[in-house]
DNA sequence: ATAGTATGGTTAAGCGGTTAACCGCAGGCA
DNA sequence: TGCCTGCGGTTAACCGCTTAACCATACTAT
């Protein structure tokens, strides 16, 4: 009858067992009412819901997984969820899933191919109804694997080219452009790039629009003004002085991200360079402290929080078969946000602060 | 005999039966030889570890959590994961428990006392071995209901006094003396403080420091050179504004963290003030982007990795039970890190552009 | 020979929910 | 009166794994 016993110290957890004592009905009953089923009329259900209140009933997640077989969590997974960029990508996936009663794991693969696997593997097992996955290596291996296993998953921020799968990203290209365009149209004939890592595919198609720009603009691609750094961003450094030491150095540079164009313009300084009088800068990302930088950082913007966002929803949708077999893609487009480092406008004109951001 | 029956098609899960079916033995032989429980021959161990390793099975998490009630998850509540300072103690969070094959489930609370406690409820439902929680309302009553429901949990970053739980926190105190103490050593008589929001015990001790060191030193405490701003680091623009209009203006500013000392220099130069000719400003937190603003920051230096280390290595110590009953207090020591905005050092003088911090 | 004890494996009872199938009863209808 | 239908609730079979208790066999000691 009663498998479980609700001592009155309140130590032990309320089951649903406990409940359906206390009500005098089923646990069947209890299951149905609090879940709201047709069959329960309203009197019922307002007294089991009465009781369950009054116990401070809550359900026990993995036995409600296990009996629904799924468990309402979403597994995420980045390289590092302390880079500002992935930490907003987060947070967009944490409240979209919050909004629709799903909560998310988190994991950090550190951009390391068998970390990633392991972070998967791990999300696998604890049941995840499905898994955002920003990739950090080319391989297809996961996503071979993930497929095979059956979880659904959406990338988010890179994605395989060959990968017939949901993905949601920012429009690199038209970043690379403009970003470019903005430096070129400001009679920038020499614009060098600080790219990121080759292997990521979003390194490679901002790459793509600057080179794309310049040559729409009828400027010689110059392999020389561009340098690749890894993906803690160190090792631009040498490059960059060797470069302005050069008798034809670059005006201006595009910088893969804002944390790079922020270590590239604070080099300038050491470097005796000022910015954006002798060099101007743009990055890209729009992180939110970029505004309050001095100079003022002119950057291309990508919502990272509507990134996250746009992936649990593909997922969730997915979840409730809304979607039908063909992959989704969402592209979001990039915009221009001008402000000093590129020197088309002057710090001391701009009078009121950029708001937002919290503070720990 | 056999409860599950894998298909070739290799769409379903492997089960436990599914692998003591090809293996020739009981799903309890499977069970303890994955365990690698002493009572199974090291012969059998092969075998059956042969059979789940070409099967790929990877045990069902929430079956695993309802036999052995326990899940191997880790809660997280933090008002905003985005918040470069979160991220790092929720990095740390991560990478200590993944090390002890735990992992983390991430919840924000938008520092909502009502949903703190929604977090908290949701977490208790997800049952989470353990919950690490900063705070952000001085009510106790998150801390009682999780006391009350029995689940293990440690503060972080901000501490209730009256509470005695664990807790893990930097010197907040010592932060704000450090700070004062290096800008009246510098020969400021006039320093302001930007403080946090005053329920926070942090911004409180940091104010309190901060007065300590002032009165130690001899000089008079100004309440007018002391404003405090919300969560969000909003509100202190048109104070400071006053404040430098006045004919005794601040010559130095101790601000609550890096993000308002950034926001503070940026307001000021827009002013018409140099940082640090005119003002000298630290900032605490040292975030890795302070390190290259220009002039780079001046900050007290608080282990936010470490924060999230120790909170969750308590919280698997007394899973283990390794700690009595008496709370454990870790309280880090925070650090001055002096750099280029108080004016004791000069901006050229040094060549090494500091590394770390990864790129998005 | 006989009980005693490892040894190595199996059986089965949970863990706390969900839900299909079933059942008793009252009302409607021929 | 007898049958069908709806209503409101219960029973019980899972979900996939852990683990205490049990059992068969072989080996030891008396």
């Amino acid at each position: 009858m009663s498998r479980s016993i609700q001592n009155s110290a309140g130590s032990k957890r309320a089951t649903i067992y406990d409940v359906a004592a206390r009500a005098n009905v089923s646990v069947a009953t209890v299951s149905l009412a609090l879940a709201d089923h047709a069959r329960i009329p309203d009197e019922t259900k307002l007294k089991v819901r009465a009781v369950a209140e009054d116990m401070e009933y809550i359900p026990h997640g993995p036995a409600r997984a296990l009996a629904r077989r799924r468990t309402g969590v979403i597994g995420l997974v980045f390289s590092d969820n302390a880079n500002p960029f992935f930490a907003q990508i987060v947070r967009g996936a944490e409240g979209y899933a919050r909004l629709h009663s799903h909560s998310v794991l988190l994991t950090n693969s550190d951009e390391d191919a068998q970390r990633e696997m392991e972070c998967l593997a791990l999300l696998f097992s604890k049941g995840v109804d499905g898994i955002v996955f920003a990739p950090s290596m080319t391989s297809a291996d996961p996503i071979e694997w993930l497929r095979n296993k059956g979880v659904p998953f959406v990338l988010v921020n890179r994605h395989m080219d060959d990968a017939k799968c949901d993905y949601v990203v920012s429009d690199n290209m038209i970043a690379g452009r403009l970003a470019t365009e903005h430096l070129l149209c400001h009679g920038h004939r020499r614009v060098a790039h600080i790219m990121g890592p080759g292997h990521r595919s979003c390194a490679c198609e901002r790459l793509a629009g600057y080179r794309l720009e310049l040559q729409e603009r009828g400027i010689e691609y110059d392999p020389q003004l561009v340098f690749e750094c890894d993906w803690r961003g160190d090792g631009f450094a040498e490059a960059m002085d060797q470069l302005m030491a050069t008798d034809d150095p670059p005006t201006a540079v595009f910088a893969y991200n804002d944390l790079l164009a922020l270590k590239c313009i604070y080099h300038l300084n050491r470097g005796g360079f000022s910015v954006p009088r002798d060099v101007a800068v743009v990055g890209h990302d729009d992180l939110y402290f970029a505004s309050f930088y001095d100079p003022a950082l002119t950057t291309v913007a990508q919502d990272a929080f509507e990134l996250g966002r746009r992936a649990v929803e593909i997922l969730l949708m997915r979840e409730k078969e809304e979607l039908g077999k063909s992959p989704v893609h969402v592209v979001l487009e990039p915009r221009l946000v001008v402000r000093d480092s590129c020197g088309s406008r002057n710090a001391r004109t701009e009078a009121v602060l950029e708001a937002g951001s919290t503070v720990g």
